[in-house]
DNA sequence: CGGTATTTTGACAAGAATCAAGTAGTGTGG
DNA sequence: CCACACTACTTGATTCTTGTCAAAATACCG
């Protein structure tokens, strides 16, 4: 299902280690066990084609999730982070690669045990409903993105939903930071740009002062507004 | 949710007025009565950010989804048609508008009683779970095509999924014929381009026969096989 | 410290959007 | 049934953006 469980109320993305699923409803915190797993910076969770045996609940770390084409060129579906879901509430087979960004540590709960968890916590499957349909939401504002958008507009709604997706509530920081873990390449690959491009929309940000990069992987955003009016209309100041 | 129900085995796209949900279990027939619901040409179902009363099943027609830019930017979502869903399985906000491409026949059924119907039925949940992860394969197979995909690319695959769509199993027509009711501009806000640009390479298309245009929304594939390997390589041979 | 991968910048060319004009199709009213 | 008006479709010429190719600078790793 590939998405972000809703209603973690106060955990916010510092959550360490809690397995959601099981403390969703007291009635599958027995059944639901989840497996620990590692994954080093490149490593692979599981590959386009293969059987999807877990639903992986990312503890710390980022993954992301892609396709390839026969000639080579990579489409990124979406990046994950602490507290996301990957995987489907199905059996059957990956439609993509999941690749870790990072060290990352997962819980992986083996689907057989969701599926029959399911049957007895009408709380989990709304939870499963709820979660696949803002995976829905989240893919179609990926497709407005790519569909009519300038590459100014897609990089800055990308560091948008990067700043959101970090601090809960953006408009209570005023210079948000934003990390970005993933490479040029990884972020072109997700926004269809070429990474020479990304780097070029980068670039004209920070002269135009509504970034500031401390390193390639650390931004900040020192004008919000002007970041978010890019981002709708794509008028870069 | 916006998608198809899975398993709809010997009705394919046929089927006349048959009202799929209430079929599924006999547990819930007496609970789902679909409104009918008539919309003509150009009509609207809902706009987006209506609130969203109904879970849609086309009978007969096509509908199309889309969602508008602040500038008039238009991104269409997708195309619908007999057997589809339209709809959230929860009470929400519509994220985009539906709109009747051609004259549209339409079962209505309440979220209410869908959401009451899924407690009772498991065979109800199991179906609107594989039509929501159904939705989001199609909207990463949206995604691949606005991503990385050369206009040729773009077209050819749209053609071969209305297709697919059209005769369930391609391969058994040599030469089969699609319908396009929707406009130019329809197909090129749904595939990121202009409508001159989708122009452009149909006439491509004709010039080195792959296809052959009855009129502009009759066309018949002359060689699946070169527009597979456009849809997949790009190469226009 | 040296070697490799990543990021950044520049020059150039290909391709799609834009602008513009003409053609075909659709529907309406006389 | 035809003439008219309107919309949709097609084609062409031009402009502009972004991808491609190339190289330098920086960061990363052993």
């Amino acid at each position: 299902m590939t998405n972000t469980l809703p209603n973690r109320s106060s955990t916010s993305s510092c959550n360490q280690t809690g397995s959601f699923l099981g403390e969703i409803d007291p009635a599958v915190s027995g059944v639901l066990k989840p497996v620990e797993r590692h994954v080093a910076k490149g490593g692979t969770l599981f590959h386009d084609g293969d059987e999807l045996t877990h639903l992986y609940e990312i503890a710390t770390g980022m993954v992301k999730t892609s396709r390839l084409f026969a000639d080579g060129r990579r489409q990124v579906i979406g990046f994950f982070t602490a507290g996301d879901f990957i995987g489907m509430p199905y059996a059957g087979f990956a439609a993509f690669s999941a690749e870790a960004v990072m060290e990352t540590r997962l819980h992986c709960y083996p689907i057989t045990q969701v599926a029959a968890a399911m049957t007895q916590s009408s709380a989990l499957t709304k939870a499963i409903l709820k979660a696949l349909h803002d995976d829905a939401e989240r893919h179609v504002d990926h497709v407005m993105s790519l569909g009519r958008r300038r590459p100014d507009e897609r990089v800055a709604s990308f560091l948008l939903k990067c700043c959101t997706k970090q601090h809960e509530i953006t408009t209570s920081q005023r210079t948000p930071c934003v990390d970005l873990p993933m490479t040029r390449v990884d972020i072109a690959d997700y926004l269809g740009l070429t990474q020479e491009t990304v780097c070029r929309v980068l670039t004209r940000f920070k002269r135009t002062g509504i970034i500031h990069g401390k390193d390639s992987h650390k931004l900040t955003v020192n004008d919000l507004p002007s970041l978010q009016m890019v981002a709708e209309l794509g008028a870069c100041a």
